[in-house]
DNA sequence: ATTAGGG
DNA sequence: CCCTAAT
């Protein structure tokens, strides 16, 4: 066991002066030897994999007034015991721990067989005055060999960490920044392999400082099964002194595997910090060096798109309702707009629910962050089509489709949207309903080319389907291309039987709408259709400038 | 997020 | 309409 000695920061840091401050780790993280970090630590002697046995976390989390314990009753699932190795442990609940972090936090873990303890002791209040965080440091409460002291050698660490941010922070900032939040300061080798690990872990770690919550989440699931243990926590304290802390533990051991991975959700690391400092340099932290490390060579290769949301549909449903994630916090990791860091966070969802949706099949599989992301696209449009928000601002004929597409498939859109789309409808058809193109669509969207030109579809959409949820922009640009095609056919073939036809449908379009389709394809040539409207155009110009020239003039003119 | 384009 | 790539 040995112990950090107490870390001052100079109280003339505007960075902490009244910051939220954001611890981010809480476990020190198995070190590669190799790094620099080994040397300084003297691992070589170190053997980690009697030193990092995450068997029992559960020791002592308190989040108290000076203390932030996590104790097995809090974090019951972040620890399974040597007894439960075989239990099922999946079902285990998030648990949501509303505490204050006031002056101290204190982590105590205690692994079972191997019996390591990563103390953090006395992370003083780090309000006005500053930060000062005493580290205890992780201690080997049985078999303990080797002392290190981080105190003197997490410096460098901290360093080189934030090498690449000296210009958001100075040296002795950042330092200092990474004594307080960061004790291992792992980031640039996480993803590097510890050839003589026993186990497997994985870590992902999620900071969040956010100086306007006041609330302490805890999740954790895990999954033991016989060959191997995924273990992994969502831990997210917020203190009410200078900020909340999100931390999410991920800890994934495999007995197979002979490697350890360091991995980090370190894309969900949000420092919602006035002082955009502090944020900017977590946050360049995080996207700056670790874009490659941070992806496992072995990293699956992208699912399909179909899988993903199929694997949303259970995330969304069993997890997030089964953890009891918040939509808060769930959206603010998926949401953090770190790309890079999506595949690493999948990875963790998929890592977190293999047992439960998969039994253990499909653990590289990613999901969630699409699968979010394209839940929450489907609720917006839900939304929107129900409440037929603008009904009041659409003119006649507007409302006059508003209503007919609300009657016509509200009900599908409402809860088949729902439904459908994200269950049923994958595993049928998967197409969103048949909607016809009315011809007063057709004018509209012909209107809104003409006034935006080809390709501004989402102009137009704005200004002419505002009111109609169920067109996309996406949806007027197929159609418009339709159009074109539709002006040229028609132009070549011009069957009356055809055109009857149609005229007895509905969504017929009349001729004269084509026609002007075709004009506006001349002044605003698409694309790539341009090619086959020339080729149907230059044959239809001279039969349609003989007949409808007339026609058209007055519709290009209107415009 | 939009757009273009293939299917 | 869906899906994807490109931007």
């Amino acid at each position: 066991m040995f112990s950090c000695k107490p870390y001052e920061v100079d109280s003339d840091m505007p960075i902490f002066a009244d910051e939220p401050v954001g611890l981010e780790h809480f476990l020190v993280e198995p070190l590669r030897k190799e790094d620099w970090v080994g040397d300084l630590l003297d691992l070589d002697a170190f053997q980690i994999e009697k030193c990092f046995n995450m068997e029992d976390i559960s020791g002592t989390f308190d989040y108290d007034q000076n203390q932030i314990k996590l104790d097995a009753d809090t974090v019951h699932p972040m620890s399974p015991k040597g007894s439960e190795k075989n239990s099922e442990l999946s079902s285990d609940k998030f648990q949501d721990v509303n505490t204050k972090v006031h002056e101290e936090y204190h982590i105590d873990t205690t692994l079972n067989d191997k019996a390591c303890n990563f103390d953090y002791g006395n992370c003083k209040e780090m309000g006005t005055g500053g930060v000062e965080n005493q580290f205890q440091g992780f201690h080997r409460s049985s078999s303990g060999n080797k002392m290190v002291d981080l105190s003197s050698t997490n410096t460098p660490v901290l360093e080189y960490g934030n090498n690449h941010h000296s210009s958001l922070l100075d040296q002795g900032r950042a330092k200092e920044l990474h004594d307080t939040y960061n004790m291992s300061g792992r980031e640039p080798f996480m993803e590097k392999s510890w050839p003589k690990k026993d186990n497997l872990y994985d870590f992902s770690d999620y900071a969040e400082l956010d100086s306007s919550m006041n609330l302490v989440k805890v999740e954790a699931t895990s999954n033991v099964s016989e060959g191997e243990t995924t273990f992994s926590s969502l831990v997210v304290y917020s203190g009410s002194v200078t900020g909340h802390v999100t931390r999410l533990l991920h800890d994934e051991r495999s007995s197979e595997n002979q490697q350890m991975k360091r991995k980090r959700v370190d894309g969900c690391e949000s420092l919602k910090t006035s002082t955009s400092a502090v944020k900017v340099e977590m946050c360049s932290l995080d996207e700056g060096d670790q874009a490659g490390l941070l992806v496992s060579p072995k990293r699956a290769r992208k699912p399909p798109k179909r899988y993903i949301e199929e694997s949303l549909n259970y995330d969304s449903r069993s997890h997030h309702r089964k953890c009891g994630i918040g939509r808060k916090l769930k959206d603010r990791i998926l949401h953090d707009g770190y790309q890079k860091y999506k595949w690493h966070q999948k990875e963790f969802h998929a890592e977190v629910f293999e047992d439960d949706s998969f039994n253990g099949g499909c653990i590289q599989v990613p999901f969630g962050l699409p699968m979010e992301k394209e839940h929450s696209k489907k609720n917006k449009y839900i939304l929107g089509s129900e409440s037929t928000k603008d009904n009041g601002l659409v003119d006649q004929n507007e409302k006059h489709d508003t209503e007919r597409y609300s009657v016509d498939s509200q009900d599908e859109i409402s809860e088949d949207e729902c439904v459908l789309r994200s269950s049923t409808q994958k595993a049928n058809t998967r197409r969103k309903r048949h909607i016809s193109w009315t011809p007063e669509e057709v004018v509209k969207l012909v209107e809104g080319v003409s006034q935006c030109g080809v390709g501004r579809w989402t102009e137009i959409k704005r200004l002419l389907f505002s009111s109609s949820s169920h067109r996309t922009s996406v949806d007027l640009k197929d159609k418009w291309r339709n159009l074109l095609r539709a002006s040229c056919t028609q132009l070549h073939i011009k069957e009356k039987v055809e055109q009857s036809r149609k005229q007895a449908s509905s969504n017929y379009v009349p001729d004269s709408i084509l026609c002007r389709v075709r004009e506006l394809a001349v002044v605003y040539p698409y694309p790539r259709e341009n090619r086959s409207k020339d080729s149907c155009t230059v044959p239809a110009v001279s039969s349609f400038s003989t007949g409808s020239s007339n026609a058209l003039v007055p519709l290009s003119t209107v415009v």
